[in-house]
DNA sequence: TTGAAAGCGCTAACAC
DNA sequence: GTGTTAGCGCTTTCAA
């Protein structure tokens, strides 16, 4: 592997006229340039980055910290980080982890310049060690008073699911979410309930809830509890598109029909849900990860953070139709004129 | 950010003691060891990553190479290369590829160690150059005569495929995969097209094979293609899972039930295969990743490279029944004593 | 416009 | 056991 002093020796010019080049300094003439940048390319010269790290004090790496990679939503959000990181000539190291673990641990200096934390929030302990290593922190579905983030309302999600049953006629509507401490310290389901519950409780209505630990077979499980009930609910509301599946699956071990005897309503909008028919609050997923790494690359060039809050959109698919009648929303909007959803451009008919 | 010297000034050692503290190296007295680590530790001293590979010259990374992160399939063999690092203490230096670009760029010296290449096969310059600059290549998903790989015999998978329908007594068998050249100069659709010929040849049946690009769109309008022949097949083996949902949309579309008038069988058993209830040839999509990295880590250590074949499985749901009959195979098996494959645990049901 | 040389923080000979 | 020191390959003053 041939260093930058080869390529100065053997173009008869200092390593200094060399690492100009590869910087690309104006202070070059046109023909030294030019020897030089063809002895690189004569002996597929690449600098060592180690070597440039070490003498710069950037790596040109930035670390994506994310639990459960294999959830689709996280992946999603991490396309998106990675696309962007890329553009920017910058690398990604990816840390998948299972279980919480100090970020210092993660982060060691010299390896990386910044972390964009998908679905995560860092603990105080976290944060007071990554500013002192100077190492700037961005939060991917996470909300933070003093960290740039990127960012949905939570709650307004769950009010927009709940008021999409709610107009649907439901009146006995059913809450399927996770634990209130998620292993990560951190879940937005419960600000996805707070949402919904509101909305409920405006149109006087009790929302039925259920919470467990993450996962599809959890939400079936308590979906089964909600449709065990005396009165059992007409409509559901799961605070993932994951969990949504498990909520269809209970249903479907009930031996009940969606949309016609249960309306479901998820979150997130993941690819399964498309596929599925699955009326959800979609949020953009891809998104979320490009605008992180956008805010943690504008941090490493000095710039100061922002937070950034994403758009939510109702995407009505064929899960949910008005209460008793199993029609479909599309078919009772022809009859029925108010559309109130329609005019703000938060619904879309699949 | 405190250094290697200010825990030697501090300690009153030489920075060559903390060295070798840092790096436990057994000649050192118990006590300086203690007083080293405590200073270490008041310090919250951690060694820069850049400075400790220039002068060791390991990077103590890894990158992974992998198209179209989104494919689940992908995702879970990243995953399993993801834990395996991990438990390493190596970092995994991520690029997901959009479409082929050479690896030299990517893995420029200084910054890797080695190199894990999913569902990808590099072109002959891309080996010279990492060969040249000594950085070993395994490659997951794929096969290789020089590279240590880990693989599934896709011919031996077509064939398990195809076994099934015919012993189902399909008879009409079609054939929806990938174009014969993937972007990235590889695909191992076309073997398990081969496996599910020559079974079908071996049945005095003849495979109907429709292939185009990737994806579950592509696959929809393939299937429709074959659904829509004047003797319609009665049983789809796609190259994929996600092309099996297109096939199953394409049922739907064509208003024919599965299994009753069409059997289905797809290829990876990703999560949404279970979802969907689909019969497929399952394949250790995480333990793919992690026996590449298992390879690469061997190979860092200086151990020859090997090739590891995994096991393929038929995992046999609801979307494939006896021809005509729509009976499930749990039904079939109960009067159908045969049961053939069961014996040598190829058959699993669900 | 160019070159010489001083670091960047660490490891590993080598000497004691 | 421990300290001194010479690199690792690059960037970046500082002179010329």
């Amino acid at each position: 592997v041939p260093t930058i002093a080869e390529v100065a020796e053997r173009a008869g010019v200092g390593v200094a006229t060399v690492s100009r080049v590869l910087n690309s300094s104006p202070a070059v003439s046109r023909t030294t340039r030019r020897r030089v940048l063809a002895v690189i390319e004569e002996l597929g010269y690449a600098p060592n980055a180690a070597a440039r790290a070490l003498s710069t004090g950037r790596t040109c790496a930035v670390g994506v910290v994310a639990p459960f990679i294999t959830r689709p939503s996280v992946v999603e959000r991490l396309r998106g980080v990675s696309r962007r990181v890329a553009a920017a000539d910058y690398q990604l190291v990816l840390f998948d982890v299972e279980r919480p673990r100090p970020l210092a641990e993660l982060a060691g200096a010299g390896r990386l310049d910044g972390l964009v934390l998908i679905s995560l929030a860092p603990s105080e302990d976290d944060r007071a060690r990554l500013r002192a290593a100077g190492i700037p922190v961005v939060l991917v579905d996470a909300d933070d008073p003093e960290l740039p983030c990127v960012s949905i309302d939570d709650v307004e999600g769950g009010r927009l699911a709940a008021e999409h049953l709610l107009e649907l006629g439901h009146r006995r509507i059913g809450f399927v979410g996770d634990a209130e401490e998620g292993p990560f310290g951190f879940t937005s389901s419960p600000r996805r309930r707070e949402g919904a519950a509101r909305a409920c409780a405006e149109a006087g209505v009790e929302l039925l809830v259920r919470s467990g630990p993450h996962g599809r077979d959890r939400a079936r499980a308590l979906a089964a509890e909600l449709l065990a009930l005396p009165e059992r609910p007409t409509a559901i509301f799961a605070a993932s598109d994951a969990q949504a599946l498990g909520v269809l699956e209970a249903a479907d071990a009930a031996g009940l029909q969606v949309p016609q005897d249960l309306s479901v309503v998820g979150f997130d909008d993941v690819e399964m849900a498309r596929y599925a028919g699955l009326t959800t609050v979609a949020q953009p997923l891809e998104e979320s990860g490009l605008r992180g790494a956008e805010l943690l690359l504008a941090a490493l060039d000095g710039e100061p953070g922002a937070r950034r809050r994403l758009p939510l959109e109702l995407v009505v698919r064929s899960s949910t139709a008005l209460a008793g009648t199993g029609m479909r929303q599309e078919e009772a909007v022809r009859s029925d004129a108010r559309g109130s959803h329609r005019q703000d451009g938060m619904l879309r008919l699949t």
